[in-house]
DNA sequence: TCTGGGGTCCTAAGCCTC
DNA sequence: TCTGGAGGCTTAGGACCC
């Protein structure tokens, strides 16, 4: 059996760890609530009012006035992550992370046993509360995972798997976002358990192609992912930023391109790597997202060659659409081992 | 609601080579 | 020499995830 573990509010729990005296009020971690920042993560206390993930930060502080902002420390998340990770990998034969807060375990029999006590030892060793669903396979693992939060165990037996998922609604299915949420609805489908039952001439519906066939049969509650305790490599690495107000000015954004090219080249240097790809990417300010990209005849890691590639691609792209920009990002993709 | 920052994966079109 | 198709690479964009 796999078991999908969750911390409950990661980033807002280790604040609270952090500032006690906060306990039990609404806390929000993220961005600027003035500006442009959206909610990274809200604290229980906060999602009473209604306060979720993604939400604008302007938005909750209309929801819940006295709400707490608190900006994000990603290197102190990273450290409690850790500590979090160590523990797992001793009580588990194979252990998958996917980011700092959730992934994939390998269970030994009896499962369900196995899970209360690696839910013990996280609240007891790292002072942190997690979620865990358990089933025969990932995708109903963390669909589970996320049945009884905070603090909750959800067991799927074998055999029911299909049963389990059958009435959720759509969304809760991973790989379902909005869209393909709206085209589903479109053609009468609204449940997972409808969406196993879907006809192979419907399948346009979620695109045609291989993706289709998948949900469909993670819908059936069939997963063959195995748990993968080796952490795939890399495959691009980029930088971006979103204006407080939007900019116009081409000088400005050539500047920010040379400021941030030596840490994406330090980045890649890091990890042992020459990048092919250069990449460039603005949001406009009607929210359309453009990229341009390069590819080299030799990868490199040097700093000035990212910088004057990007600067080539923000001037074509500039020609194309003069602007103002909300967002401008520049990133590196086609990492290839150094010295190859 | 008015939408961050860091990513991954998929698709499709155009081009090139075999 | 011309043509057709397959397949790979590059580019751009879209959808999704935490």
């Amino acid at each position: 059996m796999i078991a999908h573990l969750d911390l409950d509010a990661f980033f807002a729990a280790v604040e609270l760890h952090r500032r006690p005296e906060l306990r039990g009020r609404p806390l929000v971690v993220g961005g600027d609530p003035n500006g442009r920042g959206v909610v990274a993560t809200a604290s229980y206390a906060a999602r009473a009012f209604g306060i979720k993930s993604a939400m604008s930060c302007a938005e909750a502080l209309r929801r819940c006035p006295h709400v707490v902002f608190v900006r994000p420390d990603m290197a102190a998340y990273k450290e409690w992550s850790e500590r979090l990770w160590d523990v797992l990998r001793e009580l588990s034969p194979a252990v998958e992370q996917l980011g700092m807060d959730e992934g994939y375990l390998m269970l030994r029999s009896p499962a369900v046993e196995h899970a209360h006590d690696i839910q013990r030892a996280v609240r007891e060793q790292v002072r942190l509360s997690c979620s865990l669903g358990v089933a025969s396979c990932k995708v109903v693992a963390k669909i589970a995972s996320d049945q009884k939060k905070p603090g909750g165990i959800t067991v799927v037996p074998i055999g029911e798997e299909a049963a389990f998922l059958a009435p959720l609604g759509i969304r809760l299915l991973p790989g379902v976002g909005p869209k393909t949420e709206g085209r589903l609805r479109a053609v009468g489908i609204e449940t997972i358990g409808a969406l196993a039952t879907l006809a192979d001439e419907d399948l346009a519906a979620l695109g045609g192609g291989q993706m289709g066939r998948e949900l469909r049969e993670r819908a059936r509650g069939i997963d063959p992912r195995p748990v993968a305790s080796v952490p795939a490599e890399r495959v691009s690495i980029s930088t971006e930023e979103t204006f407080e107000r939007d900019i116009a000015d081409i000088q400005t954004l050539r500047e920010l391109v040379t400021e941030w090219a030596p840490s994406l080249a330090e980045a890649v240097k890091r990890r042992e790597r020459l990048a092919r790809t250069v990449t460039l990417k603005v949001r406009l300010s009607d929210f359309r997202t453009l990229t341009r990209a390069q590819t080299l005849d030799h990868a490199t890691d040097d700093a000035s060659t990212i910088a004057s590639v990007a600067q080539r691609l923000l001037e074509r792209l500039i020609d194309d659409h003069p602007g103002p920009f909300r967002l401008l990002g520049v990133g590196v993709t086609n990492l290839v081992p150094a010295g190859q």
